[in-house]
DNA sequence: GTCGATGTATCAAAGATGATTACAACGACA
DNA sequence: TGTCGTTGTAATCATCTTTGATACATCGAC
């Protein structure tokens, strides 16, 4: 099972305000012509990122800017405001194992620590990639 | 988003496999009954860890084995056995962006490596950790 | 040949995702 | 103040994935 393309979505949207907030209005309806989906998808992403304090959005004259420093947007930050869900675990656990079974009953006691420090790890390196490391790749690529 | 139970459940799985192994015979829907799902859940789960080489299931008189040693099996042989799909790749990426602007045209350059990088880390995690470990901890517990 | 179990097809139910339409509310500006 | 472009959000829909469930051919041991 993969992590759904909101995650990867969100990133290209603020990479988009960023590169295009001098030159032109970056409505929903742009970035959207940028990633290829139905503008509404992109208002919606904007909403999730707006509570998460990352971006802000216009109403009435349209557009949107970056909400903070992007040295201070880390792609966990990004993640978790779009893909979180029940709680951020990320291993959806089987709901009911057997009380009446000895591994049933501790398959959570087996397993719970070892989950978290998956997920950790992961968070772990997206906590260190901020949003400006990945600007300025961005900006190298978009002068060429 | 989340990964789904089948992972979780391939390690449940294959502890009841190992814990009982002495005493009963392991069919699918002895596993069944301490995961608390449906027998077919379970038996279409042993056949991709048997395709994986992780587990042997008999046929005619029933029954599964661990097909090699606990210390050679990582949580990441489960992982992939079970959730594996689209070559392993994590992140869902968003299918169309727009190779007429910079950004839809430069995406993927700018964060392949970066989701890549993450995935490692989670992936490294994964191997790190072998069912002999796990075993061992799930034998602490059942011995109570 | 019987019997219990596996291997697998098929269908249904539920949940998530993303596309799309629609429209009220907003803010700037003439 | 009224127009206009845009946002915020609801509602609906198709699609996909997961999981539950039934059914049954096939297998291996006895």
């Amino acid at each position: 099972m993969q992590i759904s393309s909101r995650f990867t979505i969100a990133v290209h949207v603020i990479i988009c305000i960023e590169a295009f907030k001098d030159t032109h209005k970056v409505t929903s309806e742009f970035i959207a012509s940028s990633v290829n989906v139905n503008p509404v998808v992109i208002r919606r992403l904007l909403q999730q990122l707006k509570k998460a304090g990352i971006v802000e959005v216009r109403r009435g004259s349209g557009g949107a800017d970056i909400a903070r420093p992007l040295d201070e947007i880390t792609l966990l930050d990004v993640y978790n405001a779009v893909e979180s869900v029940d709680n951020g675990i990320l291993f959806h656990f089987h709901e009911n194992p057997n009380p009446l079974c000895p591994v049933g009953r501790n398959i959570h006691a087996i397993m719970d620590s070892r989950l978290q420090e998956i997920q950790n790890a992961m968070e772990a390196k997206m906590r260190a990639m901020t949003l400006r490391e990945i600007m300025e790749d961005a900006n190298r690529l978009l002068e060429l």
